[in-house]
DNA sequence: TAGATTGTTAATCGATTAACAATC
DNA sequence: TAGATTGTTAATCGATTAACAATC
């Protein structure tokens, strides 16, 4: 669908511009420079962005809410459900089975892994926790194409390669360690420390 | 310290380099071609960003470990320790107060606030949870300058105000909400809905 | 000295911003 | 029509990559 190639922030911000949007009742039509002061970005960058995926808006008036939020979920594979597997059931895992950021109609949340055995076939918000191991059978039946690493660093590599079996497309890393993965799978790595140690230099900076 | 202005891209690999490191033992000595191997850059952009801050190492021969690690540590500003206060104490706060990520020498958890009585003075993982109300005084007299917001996404600009009045210089903010805060504060946003969304982009064009 | 690798400059690439003709 | 705002092109800005003299 997209005309050019498009740049990651591009998706980044499409996101964003969705949920901007989806907080917004009354007004059926806006303008680029709204939407832009909604996010804290520029009207030309709101319409570069969407310009990689078509022509939503009309010259002169501006984009209508309900379609411009239809196309911006379709444009991000949002109109369908994605399953979900959480592998790591420790404080972060469960924290994740709850967040509202990830509990949504777009994604679901079908299978929890854990290696420690005091903690398999305990159920967790509705989700029976089942051994590591099982991985790649439950993957493919349950049609599961994301999986979530929430294991301490030393075991991420090794969850990678069970998820990488099973099928998964993509795999979002909690887990502050770098691994690797085949690269038909796109692999996203939220890294807390990083976060962190980047407020800690620009702090720093100021004393 | 630095020679010019540093973009944010180097800042956080210089974290990811730091990282790398730590978990090296043995060898004295690393060319940054090693080094870009480890972290999956490319020799000429560990120079770079090195060389924003100084000259750490030895033509004709690479870098000193012990020195790097220690000069990397300083320019982040991880000499020293960071007092922390989590504002929200539901799954994903309890959680990032045993992350590794987040408990380690040169972050220190010193506070943790909620708005729910049902939550106060109760004790998690040693620190006793206040009301949000005695944030400005908490973290004046706890020399706490990191907050970090896990609430819901309704309270977030209240409890980033209330960080505000408190003196925080940085912070972390996890609730699906963007925040606005005094412009002297650095503000981060770790977006996990965002980070799903632009997963599911990805996968979405393979289908 | 010869070989290796740094620090840095110049060339390239890509994203953002500015500007405006086209269009409602 | 006049006014407003889009979609898009050109100009600018900034980061990455390539290349090499300086140095151990």
């Amino acid at each position: 669908m997209p005309r050019f190639k498009v740049p990651e922030v591009t998706v980044e911000r499409l996101s964003i511009y969705l949920r901007a949007i989806k907080n917004l009742e009354g007004d059926e039509i806006l303008s680029s420079q709204e939407l832009a002061d909604l996010v804290g970005t520029s009207d030309g960058q709101v319409r570069k962005d969407l310009a990689y995926f078509g022509e939503f808006g009309v010259p002169g008036q501006g984009y209508r809410i309900a379609k411009l939020k239809q196309e911006i979920r379709h444009i991000l594979g949002l109109d369908s459900t994605w399953g979900i597997a959480i592998v790591g059931i420790g404080n972060l895992g469960a924290a994740l089975l709850t967040y509202p950021g990830f509990k949504r109609e777009e994604f679901e949340i079908r299978a929890a892994f854990d290696r420690d055995e005091s903690k398999i076939e305990k159920v967790w918000r509705g989700i029976k926790v089942q051994h590591v191991d099982k991985i790649p059978k439950v993957l493919s039946e349950r049609q599961i194409k994301i999986g979530v690493i929430t294991t301490p660093a030393t075991s991420a590599q090794e969850v990678a390669d069970k998820l990488a079996k099973g099928g998964v497309k993509g795999i979002l890393n909690f887990a502050p360690v770098r691994i690797s993965v085949p690269k038909e799978i796109r692999l996203k790595n939220v890294d807390l420390s990083m976060q962190l140690e980047t407020l800690s230099y620009f702090l720093r900076k100021l004393t």
